[in-house]
DNA sequence: GTACGTGCAAAGGTTTTGCATGGCG
DNA sequence: CGCCATGCAAAACCTTTGCACGTAC
């Protein structure tokens, strides 16, 4: 039983919210500082264990949902059968391939400005964001069907 | 057995890709082309069965995958435990409260420099675009937890 | 007429739920 | 010590697959 390191940051907003700090959470946690794929409920099950091997399916999606709600964790469809989980902080920039699949990530972004006026003329406020381009990579261009 | 309309669009979208336009993917895409709301397959399910009584659960889940292939609907995850699908046409714009789930859609949009740039720089050929934003509703923000 | 597409039903996976036990605060 | 959170196992759901039959072209 790997001990987990998770920031005190992350640890402070589950307690700041009334949340107990629970090696379970904490082994969650610790995958999701750590890693930096695209993550399945599967995939942070098997890796939380290393930290607490008794660890169970069910907490994990508690665990996940609760995270998510914290605004820590954001839930994307890339097109297969399945969830996958990123971190919300800052943003994600994906160019999804239709044909393959095939899913690239890049940096610019001009999400900036826009966060500021939808903030205000919504009343929301903004944690995160989420830029998907689909479309069909140079292969899958040939390859039409 | 409602006659299902499709625009003329859509149906040779089908047939220059070399698919047949069979009653199942013309009742499909009645339901896509009329339907404003976000999609589940069991929604699509329900109402394509007013064109084509007998159409079945697989057939649907095979046709949305097609229409995505071709870049037609795009698939979407929510933060409940399960996809929607909408029409990729355009670009869709999202507000997201990760506190009680509300979705806001939004118009404003600085996609399209963004979308000349990313063919040019990666070889794609960009069709549709979903920009994301997440974070907390007015009300939500009041009640932490 | 031929290959593609369909419907059915079963299989395969994933996610949720109920409940007794354990441990944080 | 009380209540929240966990783990287990079963249930509920959603999605995929195999196969014989139907149908667009």
């Amino acid at each position: 039983m790997n001990k987990p390191s998770v920031s005190a940051q992350l640890t402070e907003r589950l307690s700041a919210a009334g949340y107990r700090l629970t090696s379970a959470r904490l082994a969650v946690l610790a995958v999701v500082e750590t890693s930096h794929a695209h993550l399945t409920p599967g995939l942070v099950l098997d890796e939380a264990k290393s930290h607490a091997p008794g660890l169970g399916r069910a907490t994990v999606y508690r665990t996940l949902e609760l995270l998510t709600e914290l605004g820590i964790l954001r839930p994307i469809y890339l097109g297969d059968g399945g969830v996958y989980f990123i971190r919300a902080e800052g943003g994600h920039h994906h160019l999804v391939c239709n044909g393959c699949g095939q899913v690239v990530e890049f940096d610019e972004c001009m999400a900036g400005e826009m966060v500021q006026e939808l903030q205000e003329r919504f009343g929301y406020q903004i944690d995160s964001h989420l830029l998907e381009f689909h479309g069909r990579c140079t292969v899958c261009q040939e390859s039409p069907g």
